[in-house]
DNA sequence: AAAAACTAACTGACCAGTCATTTATTTAAT
DNA sequence: ATTAAATAAATGACTGGTCAGTTAGTTTTT
């Protein structure tokens, strides 16, 4: 065991030199441990740990903890949106082919747990972190929101669904389905025959979408709404 | 204003005796302080000072600080069902009707910033804390949702409503109102002349209920749901 | 005077961030 | 090619501060 020196082969060395990789071998350990244990409750020594370096390391890359979790935030906050949103808001007929369209991209997204972790680390997080809240409001849901919202304003003003309130209509077809993603594992809330979130998901899509669509069928102008 | 000592007046004493009034006192200085800061940037010092005691009183009442958040979801856990499941379980017919009976006792639960203030901090602090999870699965989420399920599965069997995934269709009734709950504050979510988180409530509300009781109508047998 | 409620000072552990030192790699000279 | 100097990467021991939990002693009530 015993292959320190001598012994004719290699000296294996204490570390290696890698300048380029570091920092996102330390984002990935981070982001490992503070969705296993919260940002708090992670010491800076077992982030370099996972990563393979010591702790002194990580300070050559990462000014101090908190910016860790903030360059995290913005690597996972910078790719997800841009063309999708351009897409929404091009578009023009019946919102509800395009949301079709989008499921399997969703759902794809979705079924990735190292990317729900980021919105569910924010949302954790956000009250000690208000940076965090703010890059994912200007840079994912301060777009997205309102994309959706004309697209289905303009679905309305084309009479392809019910007149309905669109900023409200949005949270009506998100909220669902970041719920599930965000509470799933919280409360462990298998629904019968799920093993993993997967199949839940798409039951979720399924039955929501089904819902949702008919919900926003242009009336058949027959009874008012409510009593 | 040195009404000390002698001064013929009484001398205001340091602290009072009061047993009973304790822990309540010290719960809700500890809710509002995990609220604003979290739990673990909270100190116990904090919790005691706000409750008007020392911090060695504290542990006159509870044996960790541990012991006082989960003493805090105990407390705010009770009461919230109960009666409610027992309604929904017992009623037959269309559970829409159910739903709008049951709209202002929700949306009045929901307005008070103390009532929501406790499933927000068992989402965030579930990691580190799992048994809170367990409690409010255990004890509310576990009782509600089955309700619910067996709700629309009744409507189903009636046909008073479209055939759906009962479990699913409970999660498309929720998520949306959950979702604001939870994330409004986070993101600062406010929709256009939304000034404070009690009117976008009602909005979403009625957005809501209207987009998901019309999708529930037993479709008019004219197309299949998807191609 | 006795008991109960409470305080304040203390302790031991933990941890973010620093820094003097060691190890690996590159460059340049032989 | 071989080796030595220069530089860059990485280590690990250390520091200062914080905080959960304890306890000896004080104040209030009975």
């Amino acid at each position: 065991m015993s292959d320190r020196e001598e012994a004719g082969g290699e000296a294996s060395p204490k570390f290696r030199r890698r300048k380029e990789a570091r920092p996102d071998e330390l984002l990935d350990a981070a982001l490992d441990l503070f969705t296993e244990q919260g940002f708090d409750r992670t010491t800076v020594e077992q982030i370099a740990r996972r990563a393979g370096v010591s702790k002194g390391a990580l300070y050559l890359y990462f000014p101090s903890k908190d910016a860790v979790i903030e360059a995290l935030v913005d690597r996972a906050v910078g790719p997800v949106v841009g063309e999708v949103v351009i897409q929404i808001e091009r578009f023009e007929g019946d919102p509800r082919v395009l949301l079709k369209r989008f499921v399997p991209l969703f759902a794809a997204r979705l079924s990735d747990p190292r990317i729900v972790a980021v919105p569910k680390l924010v949302v954790r997080e956000a009250v000690s972190h208000p940076r965090l809240a703010e890059m994912y409001r200007e840079r994912v849901i301060g777009r997205v929101l309102p994309a959706l919202a004309t697209l289905f304003r303009q679905g309305v003003a084309g009479g392809h669904i019910r007149p309905v309130d669109p900023e409200m209509a949005v949270r009506s077809l998100l909220g669902p389905v970041l719920m599930h993603v965000i509470l799933a594992d919280v409360f462990g809330i298998r629904a019968e025959g799920v093993t993993p979130g997967d199949i839940g998901l798409a039951r979720l899509f399924d039955t929501h979408l089904t819902i949702f669509c008919a919900g926003l069928d242009p009336a058949p102008v027959q009874e008012a709404p409510h009593g």
